[in-house]
DNA sequence: CTGTTAGCGCCTTCAG
DNA sequence: CTGAAGGCGCTAACAG
């Protein structure tokens, strides 16, 4: 329990060789003669040891730490995405700071600045809500800055998502085609540039395409969980919906679960698509259809995207777009 | 985008004083005149000054940085438990540097190490495998650390839990009182102590006060997810049993899903009782009955205890258990 | 291939 | 109440 703490000068002198010589085979650098390299490395082991990433990061200027800013590692969307991201991170070498925001900008402002302040290397965000504070204080940062999942209209920053617009567009087709003329829309807070600009905007093509009336009242907006999905039941009963995307599992179960204990019957009297395929969507009974996508993708990719560029190295594409599908269960016909 | 990191020297200069100074206003040091310490700060906010957390851990030794290992950010009990820390972590100005393990003992010894060389203050361990390795290396280790959510049977780490033994007796009774003599226990891996050496025994105890002989086949063992619920309903089925006292959700909502998938009908024919009242209890339908646990709090108050530990405070109790109940839903009578 | 020498940015006595 | 000076442990030229 001691702050014994051995240094590069402990094992440089045991070993009878300068530090440098002895950074040089911690860090792996070619230049080292094989007999002192195995010397150097005995001692390491026999001394037990382990280099101080502080220091380390102070003298080079890299962390090998990267900022993770997360609405909320409980909601099972974004956890998957943290999950692809911290095993793409782990490969790298890269440690994970994680900090979650709750979707509010002063949070996140917040641990954006004492991300910057621990000198991380680069930031993946994740969020939902994208104003002019937030993409001021992106534009002043100075290291690299990946969105995961998440959206900026203005695609200031470099990305990796999913066409939401084509995948709604698809879906809400889907329920037309089914024979619906009434499909609902039910999404999360239309400031979320996600619902606004991609998602809604997918919806209403599709209408267009089939030449049906945009109708305002069959766009519902509530929180993305269970309960506000089930309080949904009523609403979206009253209105003259018969089908609905919805575009979050967990409100999906609820509006499920609501609509089922209102005594309607799916698919028969109500068709529901649904948009993230999580496990979820196989848990409820009748099971989520549903749009797919790759999300643990869209961590994993939005990781080696942002080691490109710590590494400075040109990307191809700045905003990378993942392949979505779709499966097909026992919520629709 | 310029590395133009501006230092506390250029602070210093710009106000006329010594970095002394402005070290001292930084960190909230009572020594400094009013005058002098608006001035400073008026040079801050100006220049835009952010203090390098890096330097400072170095200096200082303390990086206000904990790391957490945890099995799966994925798993929503683990998620739980990790927003707990977070926020707590948060409230007191920690960050997490955030590990996945999967309870693999070597990564789990890998990235122990590698916190360590970060020079965090401390560690919250999450993970049901405690074997030799991993205690020698928490034994090694010279920062305080706090098992959230998982027990060790030798207790040699503080921790923060429910008791697991006592809530799975009581459930166990719960299922025998309603008049089942053949109730299954439905558990993970026997090598977790927190399932050979708390919950198994919790229930052998439920079946002893009442006289009902322990056999083997009744105990089942599998992973802790959807998929093996699912399958385990057939083996359920072939055995006696005519209720189950499962130690996951997902697994239990699986094993719900598989008897209903097969006809039997709960809670008539079957009952169900699972473990960690998780927002999915009430999505399956029927809607699963549960032990509850405070499952954010364990994950708030290992995170308190850690920075009693970190801040050399004196603990009153090494091993804090916190109260558990029940929650009666509709897959028992 | 190896050693020397400056820092990296900040904290922290120790004087004054 | 404030300044000067010595590290914290390591990397990174630069010599040799």
């Amino acid at each position: 329990m001691e702050k014994q703490t051995i240094t590069i000068y402990d094992v440089a002198r045991e070993a009878k060789v300068s530090m440098a010589t002895v950074s040089r085979v911690v860090n792996g650098n070619a230049n080292v003669k094989k007999e002192t390299k195995d010397k150097v490395e005995e001692v390491i082991a026999r001394l037990g040891y382990r280099p101080n990433a502080v220091a380390r990061g102070l003298a080079s200027r890299r962390t090998t730490t990267i900022g993770v800013i997360i609405p909320d590692v409980t909601d099972h969307y974004f956890a998957e995405l943290a999950r692809g991201i911290d095993d793409v991170a782990a490969m790298y070498h890269y440690q994970i700071i994680l900090a979650n925001s709750d979707e509010s900008n002063a949070k996140e402002l917040r641990v954006l600045d004492s991300l910057l302040g621990k000198q991380v290397d680069g930031i993946i965000f994740m969020g939902n809500l994208i104003n002019e504070p937030i993409r001021d204080a992106f534009a002043k940062a100075d290291v690299p800055i990946v969105l995961a999942g998440s959206v900026d209209a203005e695609q200031a920053q470099a990305s990796v998502t999913i066409d939401y617009t084509l995948a709604t567009q698809e879906a809400t087709t889907r329920l037309i085609k089914s024979g619906h003329q009434e499909v609902a829309l039910i999404m999360g807070p239309s400031e979320h540039s996600i619902n606004r600009d991609y998602k809604l905007v997918g919806y209403k093509q599709a209408l267009e395409i089939a030449g049906i009336p945009f109708d305002e009242n069959l766009v519902i907006t509530a929180d993305y969980d269970y309960q506000s999905g089930y309080q949904l039941a009523h609403i979206v009963n009253d209105s003259m919906a018969t089908a609905a995307v919805v575009v979050d599992d967990e409100m999906a179960a609820g509006l499920l679960n609501g609509l089922v204990d209102m005594g309607i019957s799916l698919p028969e009297d109500f068709e529901i698509i649904t948009s993230n395929n999580s496990r979820l969507t196989v848990m409820t009974r009748p099971q989520l259809s549903s749009i797919t996508q790759p999300i643990y993708d869209l961590g994993a990719v939005a990781m080696r995207m942002l080691t490109k560029l710590m590494n400075h190295e040109k990307l191809d594409v700045k905003n990378i777009i993942l392949p979505h599908g779709y499966a097909e269960r026992d919520t629709t016909k």
